[in-house]
DNA sequence: TACTAATCGGAAGCTGGTCTCCACTTACTG
DNA sequence: CAGTAAGTGGAGACCAGCTTCCGATTAGTA
């Protein structure tokens, strides 16, 4: 982007000090809003909590993309950190079980992190390859713990989105006067994830539709351009 | 309302005949509008569709609830139709998970009812009275199937709206790029009432929680007024 | 200290939606 | 076939966000 003479053109290289210190106001304040208040807050409010001009913030993020990856960045490696953390479990049943909670509790304690599970975003690179990783690993551990025999056998890895856009739901409708239902559907889920509760299924989504799926809530949104 | 010698102050009883024929249409592409393009379409949009000025949809429906309340006014009762036969199922369970089904494919159909069955409009009540009537019978389908031994006992009626919820969430991200994904969602809800599946759930919310999420969504729709 | 390029902030112009108002049209009545 | 109250439609006032632009400011540098 504006570049020179920088030494480093990674992250805030080439920032004057003042730069620097103004973007990581705008991504820190970024995340408590978004987290408070979803990500559909106005670029002006966050501009104003952050102390800044909008003019600051749009001309390091251009687009509302831009600044959501940037500030859920951190929480997208606790994501994918999460999976391998799920993986070295020695009972992957119980991993999974783990991890599909602790999945939905991030999406519980974060209105942006709710919908960001729900979406991609395929210009934000590095953030995409982690989430890509935690996908990776995640269908590892399916494939251990239905070698338990506990997982049941049709499960997908895209029953995984699926939940969350299930969880996604539930929160954007009870968060405020019932914060705790999510856990009562992540109860049933999970239950229903054990073998032997297992009846045939519908079919699911393939990885392409789920990925289309993933894709359209982004399109949905309003952001135009495409970035750096 | 708008009244002064009128035969009768039934619905559309003391409109001039054209008003009526107009309010007809209104109504009627409201219903296809909303099914197509969700709850949040503009208001100028429908009116044009129907062929009629915005100050007209206005002086009949002020408000967007008011249309809304209206435009689904049948599938409403569709909708408490549907759980008097499910109680009329000889088999409560058989009964029981068919109406969850058949609810959940009310939502697929029906972008703006998929968001109807997540709130509640107290301005308007017979549309009130029907979901409470269907609230009521579902109770009791919900008793009968415990009664069999195949609903899991601790099942409360409370988990409808919540499995309404996560339908919703499922439909609202996958409905173009995916649009059978809500089926195999049921499939795990209902696997999961299953009693032979039962584990201990987290506590569910308590009904007056439910309620007040249901109004929840109402606030944060855009309406302020709050009709006849 | 003085110079310059980087950075700032917020006013201003868009866009897209809600809602009101009123001059005009039209269905009913006698 | 008036006369009139009911009904119409759409222009326009308003509002809330988004995004651009540029004169003023400031960090870094010689």
């Amino acid at each position: 982007m504006t570049s020179k003479a920088s030494p480093s053109t990674a992250d805030g290289g080439g920032l004057r000090v003042d730069a620097e210190r103004n973007r990581q106001r705008i991504v820190t304040t970024a995340r408590a809003v978004f987290a408070e208040e979803g990500l559909e807050v106005p670029m002006e409010e966050i501009a104003r909590r952050a102390g800044v001009g909008v003019g600051t913030l749009y001309r390091r993020y251009p687009t509302r993309g831009d600044l959501i990856a940037a500030a859920f960045e951190p929480k997208m490696t606790a994501y994918a950190d999460a999976t391998r953390q799920a993986l070295a479990d020695p009972d992957p049943w119980h991993g999974f079980c783990g991890y599909v909670e602790r999945v939905c509790a991030m999406q519980a304690g974060d209105r942006g992190f709710t919908t960001v599970l729900t979406m991609t975003f395929p210009t934000a690179k590095q953030f995409e390859t982690e989430r890509a990783q935690a996908f990776a690993d995640f269908t590892t551990l399916v494939e251990r713990a239905k070698a338990t025999g506990k997982l049941r056998a049709d499960f997908v890895a895209e029953d995984l989105p699926m939940f969350q856009m299930a969880n996604a739901g539930v929160l954007a409708a009870t968060a405020d006067a019932a914060p705790d239902t999510w856990r009562r559907l992540v109860g049933y889920l999970i239950q229903a994830c054990a073998a032997q509760a297992a009846q045939p299924l519908p079919e699911p989504p393939t990885p392409r539709e789920m990925y289309r799926a993933l894709l359209r809530a982004t399109h949905h949104q309003r952001d135009r351009r495409t970035t750096t």
